[in-house]
DNA sequence: TCAATATTTCAAGAACTATTGAATCAATAG
DNA sequence: CTATTGATTCAATAGTTCTTGAAATATTGA
């Protein structure tokens, strides 16, 4: 991820709406949700849930596909963990006091059984 | 960090000058920059680097202390673990796959010597 | 005290982002 | 083919953020 996708990234989870939309579509999974559940989850307008979600796509945060007449939103994780990365890679460099502190509260989020290396 | 700081740490990343000032101060270490060598660095007016500045400490990814006649800001570590956390903990909720790949890219950033829990 | 330096604050305008409601488009069922 | 459903697009407006330059504030040295 290169400064632009980051900044992209950042300004679309800048917004109150986007960033609740972000973490919904998150904790759905892979198989995403009708744009209209998360209209009704976020309790806005279809045009301005729209608008919403097109920010978040075009930021490569949320990715979409059309199911019969529902068209379905994912959350895009790789892209997730490259602004991660970013924020690590490039804000922590040579500061590892930065980093060190986010990575103890990982476990609850990345669960011990899976072999991550050592960090 | 809840939603509301996380919301207005994105919004400081989100503009181009901010995130480069941002990163700039973290490379520079704990003790920090006079903003006049941050203006100049970034080439911009100093006004404009004042109002910038601002943002980032409103937001609280900054902070700043005077030291004669400079203000010497310096970036705010904690609270951008804090910001990587947030992003873990409550975007990645029940999802590893969105975080391992981000921990797998940490050792560039954190030293192997350290001894940071196995995760 | 006066001048110089470092920085912030303010006001005006430009640029950008968000919200609304109406119109449009796509897919399906009858 | 028409009506219905689910979603997007568009245009207007409201609101927010950014930039600029001038004025103000704080600190120091002569």
């Amino acid at each position: 991820m290169d400064e632009t996708e980051a900044l992209g990234a950042f300004a679309a989870l800048s917004q109150e709406t986007r960033l609740r939309i972000l973490r919904l579509l998150v904790t759905s999974g892979p198989d995403g949700l009708a744009a209209g559940a998360v209209a009704e989850a976020m309790g806005v307008s279809s045009s301005n849930l729209s608008f919403h979600l097109a920010q978040l796509e075009r930021a490569g945060l949320v990715t979409s596909r059309r199911e019969s007449r529902s068209i379905l939103y994912s959350a895009a994780y790789p892209v997730l963990a490259d602004l991660i990365r970013f924020l690590m890679r490039d804000c922590c460099q040579g500061h590892p006091e930065v980093c060190v502190p986010a990575l103890e509260a990982a476990p609850a989020c990345c669960p011990p059984e899976k072999d991550v290396p050592h960090v």
